[in-house]
Formats: structure tokens, sequence, C-alpha cells
DNA sequence: CTGAAAGCGCTAACAG
DNA sequence: CTGTTAGCGCTTTCAG
């Protein structure tokens, strides 16, 4: 039916104007509901818009408000499960108050984190949100985004003067920790993960902390099976074997399974195993694993909170909110 | 040391022509790299610029140009482990050519879609990715879009005279069953999923085509570890079970496998198993599955490379592309 | 309450 | 090659 296939040009205020017979002025003012205009003239812009299927072209608005109704949102990789039900939740919340959401991928790289940003206020986003890469090197990046535009760090610190919403890391390791103790194991080893990212060094040390495990029983290496797995095998050489392995995620804590298994150790009879994200791998793994929930559905939600609230007014104390994190109990560490 | 915390306004145009000594006019086209200019004016403008730390306001661009460097990209479900690999791949793959973009997450909600796209185009998107919820449903949608701006379906299809990138589910489970008779088993049966998605579909109806199955050992229900699990037990009332099952995702792979372990059954022995998607889950589960690896990179490769294209040229034949998958093969098939 | 007009920051047409 | 000017579509003074 399209004589040139796609795009005839959008209908314009001008052309709702026209057909209700009122000036521009008067129809952008009808449409904005802003009171200050006879019903009946409104009445007749709001037919006419409704007729000719009228939209806003937010960036003339943007333009002319210097407001772009978009937000930018930083995550450092997309495929790390954690992620996408975070971005879900912060992209429903900003949507359903009328806010985009441009997303980025840093990829794990700060330089093309830094750029990102530098692209994402380009775009004339009136706020951000940012999932470091890197608790130190990403500094620069969160001070040079809160100069320009209200800035909201997410589950990862980098600059702890800003915005921060992220999880309470620390009391997240007690309740495994109190749990192992509870079931009877004391001799807990932690498999950690990149003490790059704030949210993992945090575990890494409150573990540190609450156990006073000696060195030997803490190893420190990524978020994948393989490390898991690697670094299990280191505990199995010392002696006595640990009677817990407190893992970083689940992941890991897969690993750490199957090199038990591989080893002929019985879990939890044996060694008892946690991991961190209650991920579906954590309910699917045999045995299944305790692991630690984190409210993500929370933290997406205030982080867009708070991301508005700044937004709203500049001024605003700076937050920093740590949500609780819930244990979640599993055969890795109770007989069925 | 900021005066008053946030957003001291940024540098305009018009100042780094001042600073430069030229009018605005020049100092727009020697940023443009549009040749026309005096290399030592230029050179003057592109100091000045360096200097006030000039980035162009894209906002304002989109507006005179009517192009916005933006395109959206609707997904069903950011949370489905598809797609945060291919949402990844599509957005390095844009950004890299100076597109950004924006997510809009549909949550299986065919009237939420609709919204989303609305939005999008107000935004004044230059072009549009989905991956629609329901084949039948969403057509209204895609079809608008359409007629707006360029638009590329991804994945799932929709309208079927549109530009589309997906995989080649036929060949795909084509390959399942070959390898399945292969190493012995005819008697098969299938766990299949939404038949509202195309890709999902497309899968039943090439088992049913390919193996000539009963009804029986047809079952069809959701993407859930729960489902496969259901589906599974039915089909151990029949007799004789059948010698492998087929299954539409990880997912209720791993629900077959609970089932059939919980049978006493062994795979794969007894049954073989085989899941599709490729996800992590197949890897760690035990026995691995012999599952479908989907060209996620190229899909989005694909994708992206096609927008542009059609972007550049809307007249462009209409592209519908096919992409093979790859089969898998582990435990779950064949002995270690 | 309504309309005319300015202008957000940029680029492109048009003179010079 | 350079500058002046118009204008993208919208909102918001400023007059009336």
């Amino acid at each position: 039916m399209n004589v040139k296939g796609a795009g005839r040009s959008r209908v314009t205020m001008r052309e709702v104007a026209a057909e209700a017979g009122v000036s521009i002025a008067t129809a952008s003012r009808a449409l904005a509901e802003s009171g200050r205009v006879n019903p009946e003239m409104a009445q007749r812009v709001l037919l006419a818009s409704e007729k000719l299927g009228y939209r806003a072209n937010r960036v003339a608005r943007a333009l002319r408000q210097q407001v772009s109704q978009v937000v930018g949102l930083v995550v450092p990789d997309l495929t790390n499960p954690f992620f996408p039900k975070v971005v879900q939740e912060i992209e429903g919340r900003l949507r359903r108050e009328g806010l985009g959401l441009i997303l980025a991928d840093a990829r794990d790289e700060v330089a093309e984190e830094a750029e990102l940003v530098r692209e994402l206020l380009d775009h004339g986003v009136d706020g951000l949100l940012i999932s470091v890469c890197d608790r130190i090197a990403s500094r620069h990046t969160v001070r040079m985004a809160t100069t320009q535009v209200p800035t909201v760090q997410v589950d990862r610190l980098a600059v702890a003067s800003q915005h921060f919403v992220g999880v309470d890391q620390r009391d997240a390791i007690a309740q495994v920790v109190q749990h192992l103790h509870d079931t009877g194991r004391s001799r807990l080893a932690f498999v950690g993960s990149s003490p790059k990212i704030s949210a993992a060094a945090e575990r890494i040390e409150a573990f540190r902390e609450l156990t006073g495990a000696p060195a030997k029983l803490i190893e420190i290496g990524d978020f994948s099976v393989a490390w898991g797995r690697d670094a299990a095998r280191r505990f199995l050489t010392h002696r006595p074997v640990p009677e817990a392995i407190v893992c970083a995620n689940d992941l890991t804590a897969v690993g750490a399974l199957q090199a038990l298994h591989e080893a002929g150790l019985r879990v939890p009879e044996d060694v008892a195993v946690t991991g961190f994200d209650d991920t579906l791998i954590a309910s699917i793994s045999s045995p299944p694993l305790t692991t630690v929930r984190q409210p993500v559905q929370e933290l997406g939600r205030i982080a867009a909170a708070t991301l508005r609230a700044t937004i709203a007014d500049p001024g605003i104390a700076v937050r920093s909110v740590r949500l609780p994190a819930e244990i979640v109990v599993r055969g890795s560490t109770s007989a069925r």
C-alpha cells in the first residue's frame, strides 16, 4: 500500500494545530496539559492529535528543554548472568516513569567504559547508572560522569563519596559462615574472584576477617568453573582437608563440586560447598547448591529511584545503600 | 571542588568558533572534516575544540539532520540466556560504527512490546531490531515499525515479507535426529516449547516431519526445567520407552535428565537426551548435554549489518537469512 | 486565555 | 574557501 516503502514523515505539532484551527503554541499547551487553556480548545486539539496519530518528537523536545528523558546504563558484561536481571528491573522501572534507557556494555574494559560514558553524555542522557569494571581504574570515569550528570553506582563501588546502591557483601558472607558453623563445620576455605571488582573484594575481605582463615585456605582467581575446580584441587592437597569450601559465585562452586567428585569426596558429607548469586545453575547442580540470593529487584528498584531523585534535585545528600542478601540452603551443605 | 555539585553546561560550537576566531559554520565544517576548508583554519578549530574539550551535541545534530545515530533493540526477555549474548554482539557492532542502542525489554507481553516500539520511534531511532514475543500477535507491531523506520526481525519471525535474520532450526533438528540415528536410536520423543515463538514452532515442526513421530511422543509446553521433567515423566509411562528425548532447549533437557534419574534410568545408556542453545548449563550438567550451538555472534553481526544496510538504502531487497547451527556432542548421547 | 516569535545547538543552502 | 542565515520541532517567554 505504501507508495515508497518506508518512512512517511511523522505528524508534527504544526499539523495538529492546523487541524484543530489553533496556533502551535496553544496546541502545545493543550497537549502538555499545563492547565492554562480553554477546555473546549483543548478538546479540539486532543481530537486533532488523535485523528492524525500525533506523537511528540522527543528529540526536538530534548533540545528545547535540555532534558532528554533518557538515561544511560553501563554494565561491565551483560553475559554475566547477574546483570540481565538487574538491567531488566532498572529498564522496567525507568520506562514506567517515562525514561528511556541506553544500554552500554563495557566488556570488562576500563578504556571502553570511559569512552562509553563520554558517548552517553554526548547523547544528552539526563543521568547515568554505572556498574564499574574496576574499583580503582574506573574512578576517573565515575568522577568525569558525576561532574556532568547525576550518576549512581550500582553493585560495584569505585568512588565512595558518590551515590551507590549495592549489596551488603559482608553480611552475606557472615550468613554463609554462620550457617556452616551451625552445621558443625569450622575449617573453611574460600574460592575468591577478581579483587578488581569491589563486590568480590568485599567478599574476600569479609571471609578473611570473619574466619581468620590462613592464606593457604584463600585462593583468588576469576569467576569461572575452571578456576573453581583448580582452587578446590589445591585445597585438597592440604591436610586436614577443609570441611567446607565457600565460593564467590555459583560457577566456581560448580567447579569445586567437580573437583570433589573427581577426588571421590562426597558433598555435603565429606566437604560442604556454597555458591553465590543463586543463578539457575545453583538449583540444577547435583547436589543443588546452598548459595546467596542477592536482592536483584530491590537493587534495580532503588538504583532507579535514586537516579530519579538525583535528577529531580542534584543537590540531595549522597546515598550509599547496602541491601541485605539472603542465604538459600540446599543440599550442598545439608543432607537431604 | 565544584561550586554547585553537578552539571556545568557543556561547551558549544559557538564557543569553539569564538576561541578559534572563525565563524560557527567554518568551525562546524572543520570538525566535520568535510574537506572544503582551509587547512590552517581547520587546524585552529581543532586546537580550540580540544582545548575546550568540545563534544558535539548529538541531540541538536539529530534534530537538524533528522538522523539520530541511535537504533532501538526490542527483546522479549533479557533473562532468557540466549539474548544477552546476542544483545552484546549487536551493541558492540553498532557502537563501533557510531550507533547507540536503546534497549527495550518486552517481558513477553505483546501489548508492552507495541508500546515500546512506539516509544522508540518517538525517540527518533534510525532503525529497529526486534525479536518478537509472538509470531502472530506481534505482526501488527512489526508492520507498524516497518512503515516508519528500517526494521530487522532477529531470531524470531512474525512478518515473512520483511527483513529477518535467524537460525535454520530445521537443519539444527535434522542434525540432532541424524546424530541419534547414527548412534543407533530410532524411537525418539520431543519436548517442545511455546509454539507462539516462531523458532520454537519451527523446531517442533521439523521434528515432526523428520521423524514422523506420533502425537504421543511430542509434548508441547514452555522452556522451564519443570516442564522438561513433566514431559519426560509422561514419556516414561509409554511402552516401549523412547530411546532418546530431544528437547527444545537446555533447561527442559535438564528437567528430562532429572526425571530419568528419578526413574532409575541411565543416560545415555538407557535413554539419550539432547538440549538446545549450548548454554553453560549444558556443559555443567551430569552427564553434560549434547546440544545445539546457535551462531549467536553471526546472528548479531548480520542483524546489525542488515539494519545498517537498510538504513543506508531503505530500498534494498528484503533479506531473509537462515544461519546454520551446529550440534555439540557430549555425554548425554554418547558414552565417555 | 491565545498567538507571535525567539531559540535550544547544530548543519546546509546560499551568497560573497 | 568563508560567513550569514534559515530552520529541524518543540516549548516558553512576551505581548495582546
